[in-house]
DNA sequence: AAGTGGTCTAGACCACTCC
DNA sequence: GAGTGGTCTAGACCACTTA
């Protein structure tokens, strides 16, 4: 029995299938790499590439020597797109536009200083803009930009490209960390998203770093309403 | 030149070194797996393995036939690790603690009965609790389980273990979805959160089915100051 | 119809860990 | 030191898609 098609697919439902039914209990240890391809009667390599995928799904844990164990503890593991957002708000058939508010050097605060590890006398690039879904308010962004990390920045006009746009398509695929939570409308937010002041609003964080350096870090404030949505 | 060590790991820094200083460009046209494999010195099964990570990332795509391309759009993915709230409730460092506020059959109201597909005569399990860390509240689980779905669920007593807790146990692993959204407090979150009324909160709200059974869905309101961190 | 990526195989060696 | 997962190879066939 079990021997499905010997597609590594067809040994991951199979490994699934397993641990779902408590065959293979939390904690416990599964059978090797060699016996699971024998036993199913494939190559190691299929069970291998069948096993990798579940354990970056969280749900088994691999350590060489020691073999393999269903996680104690599996972990829910999402995986969010994060467009850019002219392609959000035209994916939603509205027409987008970007205003620019502001744009200059500038002493940023301590919490972004903190962020981007850089000292209290160090001058950043503040771009401030209005997305706009339709001619209605859709996030408010703030950003900061290191010139010596990005120097191409000086020279771009951020009146019609927003800063979000103009850094994926210069720095593309940097690293960086995210950060979602819920903030309380400013009075500057409130009139700029034009929603009462208090509102609670959906905030995006992000810092964005090449190697070592931090290049920016951006502060998206959605207008009310807005949810971030993803499948698992 | 670019020949580094033949592994599927060198293979992918130099790919992705190539998109990043535009050799590659966004919309262009990649060589074929068997060019790659014989300029970099491997076996083209490196440069498929190489490849296939660059693609999930979003940053290349990939037809049969049409061969690979830079993609046009490059979108950011992260991924998110969605713990159980005891487990990130200790990971901090701090006590967890689970009180049951409600548990009772009832009629859901008509926005759980879209998003679990039921008709409106329907009545499920409704369970209402509060995770606490180191006695202070953490977040508030609403919660609608369809019995006939999840037959287990009624010998369950959530005074201890929370049905957040109790679900992952029972039904590890099935498919669902999740969005993400800031909420202003209502009365009751607000005296069970100990926050003021109106304040802005973080809300998590996710359904789970198997197959196309809905089982589930809970609404996680967190306490005021909630960040949701991941790393790119 | 033909070319590309997707996958499987059998064998091999290596890196890491635990005993 | 020995056993496990991690990876590479060379070759092969298949599935899909586009020309």
């Amino acid at each position: 029995m079990t021997d499905g098609a010997n597609t590594w697919q067809a040994v991951q439902a199979e490994v699934l299938r397993r641990i779902r039914s408590g065959q293979w209990a939390p904690g416990g240890a599964i059978p090797h790499e060699a016996d699971l391809a024998q036993e199913l009667g494939c190559a190691r390599t299929t069970v291998n590439r069948a096993l990798r995928e579940v354990a970056e799904m969280g749900l088994i844990e691999r350590r060489r020597r020691a073999g393999s164990r269903v996680a104690m503890r599996p972990v829910r593991r999402a995986t969010l797109d994060i467009p850019v957002l002219r392609d959000e708000i035209e994916a939603r058939g509205a027409a987008y536009a970007f205003t620019l508010q502001k744009r200059e050097m500038a002493l940023p605060p301590v919490s972004v200083q903190a962020r981007l590890a850089l000292g209290a006398d160090r001058a950043l690039l503040h771009v401030v803009g209005l997305h706009l879904a339709d001619g209605h308010p859709y996030a408010l962004e703030d950003r900061w930009i290191d010139p010596e990390a990005v120097p191409q920045v000086q020279d771009a006009d951020f009146t019609t490209l927003s800063p979000n746009e103009w850094l994926v398509l210069t720095i593309p695929f940097e690293g960086g960390d995210i950060a979602f939570s819920a903030h309380a409308a400013t009075q500057g937010e409130a009139a700029a998203l034009r929603c009462p002041e208090g509102a609670a609003l959906f905030v995006v964080e992000r810092v964005t770093w090449r190697g070592e350096a931090r290049l920016t870090c951006v502060r998206l404030t959605f207008a009310p309403g807005h949810r971030l949505v993803t499948v698992i």
